[in-house]
DNA sequence: CCTCACTTGTTGTATATACACTCATCAGCA
DNA sequence: TGCTGATGAGTGTATATACAACAAGTGAGG
């Protein structure tokens, strides 16, 4: 006989069974893995392709604009950069801002993205598979509650 | 006019929208540094705390029961074992095997870890703020659905 | 003009993570 | 008993990530 009531008490158990961020990090793991086993042949990581899709989406962007986009920390963003112009997938354009450069992709950067389109389709087939149509739907919405709470400084 | 059929072609734009690794690395980027923000008081970072849990959860644990329970590379946890270890948060017995030792978690470990609750806790009720409750319901069935992959090797 | 707060990006340092490889041990079998 | 494949953990190397501190540029007031 337990004498204290369950819902005063946070045991491990329970934070191992309902704790978000390590359901959400476990999942990311598989997923990230997912994707990464895919891109090998292409020497890119899932990362990298994030990147080199964020980019090419903006068009000529700023880091800031890329970070915002992805929720990358600045300094995360740019070491990953540092790798991405060092093999020639990524180039950069003086702005008007002296601070900043632009950034665009390169024609081999623009080449290594779509010859990696169809490994990232098996890989995307695979991780809705593993996650199920509904679970991915919901992934779409809490991405859009998170955009929203940024927008209004939430976050 | 555009000739070529939208469902035949996959550009940036759409992997950017259709992307589960991307939703599920941004959403995890955000929520882990909710909980680091919340934890670094403690010195203790979401990773570490998880780590803990697991520890904790099984008992003497081998490291691969603890890699198993979270998705982690045995690498991975090596290195993290090797700083908590350090920090004296965690402890080896030897086991039966000779290859292996049993993890416990010390003294120390554990009021680190319950010192921790009120942080987590407050993290945590953020987290489903920001996820929304029927996203956190969706991310519990997909890593249901994700061990059950793993249990019969599908991953 | 100047100064000063703000913005943008980089660098120092630390943690987290994975793959490939190695080392030690174990278990089954010849 | 001694080999041999499997298993558990550690190491070399690389990428990913963040916080704090810094450097450089911008812009608004005075």
């Amino acid at each position: 006989m337990e004498a204290k009531p369950k819902t005063m008490e946070i045991t491990a158990e329970r934070i191992a069974e309902e704790c978000v961020a390590v359901r959400l990090r476990v999942l990311t793991r598989a997923v990230t893995s997912i994707y990464n086993r895919a891109l090998r042949p292409h020497r890119l990581t899932v990362s990298q392709m994030n990147i080199l899709v964020a980019i090419s989406c903006l068009g000529e962007a700023r880091q800031q604009a890329v970070c915002r986009a992805l929720h990358l920390e600045k300094s995360s963003l740019s070491r990953d950069l540092a790798r991405m112009l060092a093999r020639g997938w990524v180039n950069t354009l003086a702005g008007e801002d002296g601070r900043t450069s632009l950034l665009t992709l390169t024609t081999t950067g623009r080449r290594l993205l779509n010859k990696a389109i169809p490994a990232w389709q098996r890989a995307q087939q695979q991780a809705i598979a593993l996650m199920g149509d509904k679970q991915v739907a919901g992934l779409n919405r809490a991405v859009k509650t998170l955009r929203a709470a940024k927008a209004k400084n939430l976050i």
